[in-house]
DNA sequence: ACTAAACAAAATAAGCATATCTTGTTAAGT
DNA sequence: ACTTAACAAGATATGCTTATTTTGTTTAGT
């Protein structure tokens, strides 16, 4: 357990603040290693600071957890929330990015396994994660909604909500992020249909 | 690792043979405890033979599970196939029917990680458990493109898996096998919706 | 607003001997 | 076409001791 070189790039010209460059090397290393086995020492090198150094942004293990992946779900929405807005580019695109940063993000051979991290350490952050959720798919319906004129019978909380199962499982078949996009993009294609000319 | 009456019911009237009792029973405890939790005496104890009467009809565990596995899935597709086939009904309720068989039947407290099983043993039953999904794949397409006149650009094959994504996502989601149907049934109807009305 | 050095307490890992379980087989019986 | 009883070999679990890590804190320094 000792992964030299694995110090996380930073200048002096970084206008982020130092904790931030702290979260995203913690969120690095707990997506890694998993909790259990990311010691604070191998997040305090990975931030380029000392390990005492890490206490004094963190109180402790736990503390910093939660703050670096409320850090990355609050960035992911936010980013989810920002494509969703951009009305002036088509609904279907803006779709395939809201998820790609919900999701997509985390496919991979390196980064695969932070939603597992996040899935197997419910006593950490729920119900934390669950709001997150929740709000994704709240963002997710009211895009639908906006995009159709009528809404009978609550179909786009309908067709929000099998998108997000979509997405889901479409995560557990794919082993890259491209990937992903391609199946997204017909998912999304087709319940945008389904929705556009729903009875 | 005592199951006291975790005896498989089975009277002398039963038309199938001993081969498949044994099958029904070693399946559940699987499911129950995993592949290497199960004992050979479980199984034997839940069927209602001795341990030594197993190996008569199986040469060793891994065969045992292997046999277990493949009637499920042969069960599955069948019973798919089946409900996919009685095209006197609507094919909305024959295509939630399908999935119930193919993913419905293995959610809930005691069934719920036998999946899971068959995930995590990938040696014991690789390239198995993939030909079969890919099967009910072809099934499910096969539905899809009966049901509609024409299939410009391959849609019900888009729209056969995005479904199966969809499947997949819910089961995960989900935790019983009444909210899976009432999901399935929406995301039956929407992706159908998006099929009938393509372009 | 940190660093380096050092520390206690607790958790985790490693090693190892012993006990129990499990697999697969055999034999004798019905 | 099985049963019970018994067995060897190997795997797995258990308990225990000893090392190593890791957390969280402190102190002194820049």
């Amino acid at each position: 357990m000792n992964p030299v070189g694995s110090d996380v790039s930073r200048g002096k010209e970084s206008e982020a603040g130092r904790r931030e460059h702290v979260l995203d090397a913690a969120l690095l290393i707990f997506a890694r290693y998993g909790y259990r086995k990311a010691s604070m020492d191998d997040i305090a090198r990975a931030a380029g600071i000392s390990r005492p150094g890490l206490y004094f942004h963190f109180a402790s293990k736990q503390d910093l957890f939660r703050a670096a992946v409320t850090r990355a779900l609050d960035g992911d929405v936010a980013a989810a929330e920002r494509a969703l807005s951009e009305t002036g580019r088509p609904l279907r695109d803006r779709l395939v990015e809201a998820f790609d940063h919900w999701t997509g993000r985390y496919i991979g051979p390196m980064t695969q396994d932070i939603a597992l991290v996040i899935e197997s350490n419910p006593d950490l952050l729920e119900p934390m994660a669950g709001e997150y959720a929740t709000r994704f798919a709240g963002l997710v319906t009211d895009a639908l909604t906006a995009g159709v004129p009528v809404n009978r019978g609550g179909v786009a909380s309908d067709v929000a909500q099998t998108l997000l199962s979509t997405a889901m499982g479409i995560k557990h078949e794919v082993s890259s992020r491209e990937e992903f996009l391609v199946r997204m993009t017909v998912g999304v294609g087709l319940l945008l249909l389904a929705l556009e000319r729903a009875p």
